[in-house]
DNA sequence: TAGTTTCGCTACAACTTGTAGCGGATTGGG
DNA sequence: CCCAATCCGCTACAAGTTGTAGCGAAACTA
C-alpha cells in the first residue's frame, strides 16, 4: 500500500534552484536555507530527500553537467582528443573553483560519497570504450592501465584548474591528450 | 615607539595545536574555538594573527610539511624519482583528505590565498632546479613546458588520491616519474 | 473508510564565525 | 618618571547554518 505519492515536480525545483545557486554564487555560498526559498519550499523538503547539501549537489551536477562524449571519432587519437576536450569544459566553469568544497563535504556523507563515486564512475567511463575499440581496431595490442589513464587525462586539468588557477587552452588539451595517447601506444615507460 | 611586544611563545601554541588537531581531526573538524583552547588561549588571539581558519592552518603546513628535497642526486631521472616521492609523501598523509577544505577556503581569503600561493611556490621549486641541473649535464637541451610538468607530476597523484581515493604504490609513483621523465627528455608529442 | 505517506509550516537546540569592548600588563619614548 | 601605544585575557553579542522534532492537513491505496 502507499500513501501520498511524492511531488516529482518539487523534486526538479529543488535541483533546478540548486543548479541556479551553484551556478551564480558557487558552492560555498550554497544553503540549503536559499535552495528552498528558490525553489518555493521549505528546508525541511530537502532534508527529507538528500542526506546533505553534497548529495543535493552531486545529483544537481549529475543533471547538468556537460556529457562526456562517447561516440567512434575514427581512431584512438581523436577519440582521446574529444574526450579531453569534454573534460575540459566540465572543469574550465568558472564555478568549478567551489567543487572543492564539495569534494570535502562528500568525504563526510557516505550517501554523498556514494553517489559521487557513481557519477565519476559514468563520466570515465567514455574513456574504457575508447580503448575497445581501439583494441577492436588493432590500434593497440594490450590493455593499459586504466586507473593511471584516468589520472593522467583528468588529473593534469584539475590540477591546472585548481592548484595553477589557470585556463585550459588548447594547446594545453592537445599536449595532455598526446601524452596519454603515447603512454598507452608505448606502454608505460620501463623503470 | 612600540608598546607591549607580541608573546611569540603563544604563536608557537597556535600553530601547535593547529598542526595536533589537524592531523588527529582533519581539517574540516578543526575550529578556532577548539586550537585557542589547546593552546590554552582565546579564539581572539587567533583572530588577532591570522584572517582565518585557512590562513592559520596554510601557515601550520608551510611549518609542518615534510619538505621536498633538493639534492642532486647525480641524474635528472633520479632526482625526479625523489621529488615525485617527497610529492607522494605529503599527498599519502591520511589527514590530507580534509585539505580539500582548505583549498575551498583559501579562494575565500585574500592573505589566505597569497599565503598558500607562495608555499606551493616555494614547494615546487626544486623540480625546476632539477631541470636547471639537467640542462647544465646536458641531460637536456631544451628547456621543457614547466607549467605542464608540475601539473604533470602533482596531478595525477591529487586525483588518484582525491577523485580514485586509492593508496600511491611505489610502482604508481615509478610510472608517474618515468612519464614526467620522457616528457622532458622527448619533448611536448607533436600533434 | 482506514491506514499511510507526503506536504507546508513552526520551532528549537547546538555550533561556528566574526566583531566589539573592557581593564590590566608591558614596553619604549619624551 | 610619566605617557602613549600595544598586546593580553576575558566576556559578550549578533548573525548565520545545520539537523531534528513535531503538528495538522492533504492525497493516495487497499
Amino acid at each position: 500500500m502507499a500513501g501520498r505519492p511524492r511531488n516529482a515536480y518539487l523534486d526538479t525545483r529543488l535541483l533546478d534552484a540548486t543548479w541556479s545557486l551553484l551556478t551564480s554564487d558557487g558552492y560555498d555560498a550554497l544553503t540549503l536555507t536559499n535552495v528552498a526559498a528558490q525553489a518555493g519550499a521549505h528546508r525541511t523538503d530537502v532534508y527529507r530527500r538528500w542526506s546533505s547539501k553534497a548529495h543535493l549537489v552531486v545529483d544537481t551536477l549529475e543533471a547538468n553537467l556537460p556529457p562526456i562524449s562517447d561516440v567512434d571519432t575514427g581512431s584512438l587519437r581523436s577519440d582521446i582528443r574529444a574526450v579531453v576536450a569534454d573534460f575540459a569544459a566540465s572543469w574550465s566553469s568558472p564555478w568549478i573553483d567551489g567543487l572543492m568544497g564539495l569534494a570535502a563535504d562528500v568525504q563526510r556523507d557516505p550517501d554523498a560519497e556514494l553517489a559521487f563515486r557513481q557519477m565519476a564512475e559514468r563520466r570515465g567511463a567514455p574513456v574504457s570504450r575508447c580503448i575497445a575499440r581501439a583494441l577492436d581496431r588493432g590500434e593497440l595490442t594490450t590493455m593499459p592501465d586504466l586507473p593511471l589513464l584516468g589520472d593522467l587525462i583528468e588529473g593534469p586539468l584539475m590540477h591546472r584548474r585548481m592548484v595553477g588557477r589557470q585556463l585550459l587552452t588548447p594547446e594545453y588539451l592537445d599536449a595532455v591528450a598526446a601524452i596519454a595517447y603515447r603512454v598507452m601506444i608505448e606502454g608505460k615507460p620501463a623503470r
